[in-house]
DNA sequence: CTGAAAGCGCTTACAG
DNA sequence: CTGAAAGCGCTTACAG
């Protein structure tokens, strides 16, 4: 194979100085006098010499690549997702690897092989689940798990989750106080943990409440579903006027529905809350109340654990994270809130 | 330092055959014995190898990595183009290396000697320009470059852009056909060769039509500078009565000033054309008429030429793609439009 | 088809 | 502080 870059053999020549001496040079805190680094720095300088990280991955035990496993990456709260990721892992030295599944857990187990292959020091699933068999192998090669929001804990892992149930009750006491009399539940059929907390924390409460609810489950986590969610609800006789969306996606789908298809007002006529706080929950065709996915603090959860955490061993971390309300236009105003 | 994994050498030895064999086994094509072949796999399976693909990429020319470089990944558009470039690279046999960036030129310089640190097969250049001297130290590292909509070559590189003028120039030819009399152009600060292009279409065939402009600008282009942008447009005593927006995020601000601050009836008294044909164009509220970034033919220009072109040379190619008028509900009807 | 050997580019005890 | 040497896990001529 033609030798393609320059290498530190050629940094050393050229800076008179031997192999290990340029490694040291690049080792932050090794033992290499001010004098020979400065010639070697000038030296890699004039040739372009990086250090190569594939070389440096087999022998460390650290490669800096961290794999990042999703389904769905184009959708808002995801790409909100992998950004604040990809800019901790970035200002911690590390690098993130892309890996798109289809959510269903084959294709997660084929992404967590991948990341195998490239000796990657963490990975951070956040879609689907892999086999407890290959959580073992992962961290058998002392690689990290980081799950977020998955239902289930892997041995030497760290599993991030919101308090989802928690806001799934939180959002039917805020329509109760807001006044309004038949509430519904609008969610997909994706099953996911997340979309199970909120709904089950949403039917715990109406049912200690003894209050009857509308439930309408339909296809993927879309605005597209939010839209024939709100068509659904809209029509029936008893037409709900208060409505808890699983996610901010669906809950635009249904105020459109709602406002578009059948003139009603909102929060008039009509209360919504969603879930996650998209940018397109600000925006003024929508100003949705909502609650906040702590985005940036899961990140930084991820993070510090990848950097502080000792060797993974067979316990398993979890932090589970508030999800916040945010108060806007679409549910009517009440007194004592907050 | 602690042997982390099962490698070549276990495998070898449990199925009964020489290093070399296992190699084969895995490199498709391989001069290898079916039944040796079958030996390994059942090695491999039982004591989950994988094959080190940092190992590899330090012998063979390719690493299978390919840099993805581009700045505000969460936004609509470049979600978009992330996630079809990382599903072709996948299918391709490629995994991406996310690097975010501030879209600095330095900050896309730093992302490129990342990129170079761990060999990737090849960098995807969303954001910034890099000088020509680091793309000279990437084609001599054997590293291609993809650019997508950025405004000057590279050598060796491939450049993938739209006719952004040409777009611009329909979007004017469109608001006149529509009956629209007082026409404006809004866009942000930003100053990327896209928006440029787009602007540059719009103003070049306003001028030869001999019609004034009022040309808005400001800030970064996000859905806040579209609501400013539009709030500003429409107190103006010549308040326009036909836009066309750089993007669809300032589109959906300027229909949001316009239809909720000041209550006008799109598109009865306002037309508006946007630009990339993001999710939220489709959405009920809004139901922008637009252009639409052929985000898959993008990715597929990219992988292809990264799978067939042999290797870099100093030439570079441009290839341009059109961008299709969408037509939806905010420009007003008229006759023989297409 | 198969194995022994050389080599990819690095890092890290080891000895000085 | 410094260099020679061993070794990380792989692949690929080379010879059989």
């Amino acid at each position: 194979m033609a030798r393609t870059s320059v290498n530190a053999k050629d940094v050393a020549d050229l800076a008179g100085v031997s192999r290990a001496a340029v490694s040291r040079s690049f080792t932050p805190g090794a033992s290499v006098s001010a004098e020979t680094r400065a010639k070697v720095f000038q030296a890699a300088e004039t040739l372009g010499y990086q250090v190569n990280h594939l070389a440096r991955g087999l022998i460390r035990s650290e490669t800096g690549l961290v794999a990042l496993i999703a389904a769905e990456i184009n959708t808002p709260y995801r790409s909100n997702m992998l950004a604040a990721l990809t800019a901790r892992l970035q200002e911690a030295g590390k690098v993130a690897l892309l890996i798109n599944t289809d959510r269903s857990d084959a294709s997660v187990e084929r992404a967590l092989r991948q990341a195998i292959s490239y000796r990657t020091d963490a990975a951070v699933v956040m879609s689907g689940m892999p086999a407890r068999s290959l959580a073992e192998t992962c961290l058998r090669n002392g690689m990290r798990l980081v799950l977020i929001n998955r239902d289930e804990e892997r041995p030497g892992s760290i599993r991030i989750q919101l308090d989802d149930a928690e806001a799934g009750r939180q959002a039917f006491a805020t329509l109760v106080a807001a006044g309004c009399k038949r509430l519904a539940l609008a969610t997909s059929q994706a099953g996911t943990p997340s979309l199970a907390g909120r709904e089950e924390g949403f039917k715990a409460a109406a049912s200690e409440a003894g209050v009857d609810l509308t439930v309408a489950a339909l296809g993927m986590t879309s605005y597209q579903t939010g839209l024939d969610l709100g068509t659904q609800l809209m029509a029936r006789p008893d037409r709900p006027d208060g409505v808890f969306c699983t996610t901010d996606l669906l809950a635009c789908g249904v105020l459109d529905a709602a406002r578009h298809r059948f003139g009603f007002q909102v929060p008039h006529e009509l209360s919504v809350i969603g879930f996650d706080d998209i940018e397109e929950a600000r925006w003024e065709s929508y100003a949705l109340t909502t609650f906040a996915q702590p985005v940036e603090g899961i990140a930084d959860a991820a993070v510090d654990w990848l950097k502080h955490a000792e060797d993974p061993k067979e316990s398993a971390t979890t932090v589970s994270l508030p999800a916040r309300m945010i108060w806007r236009g679409t549910v009517r105003p009440f007194r004592n809130h907050d």
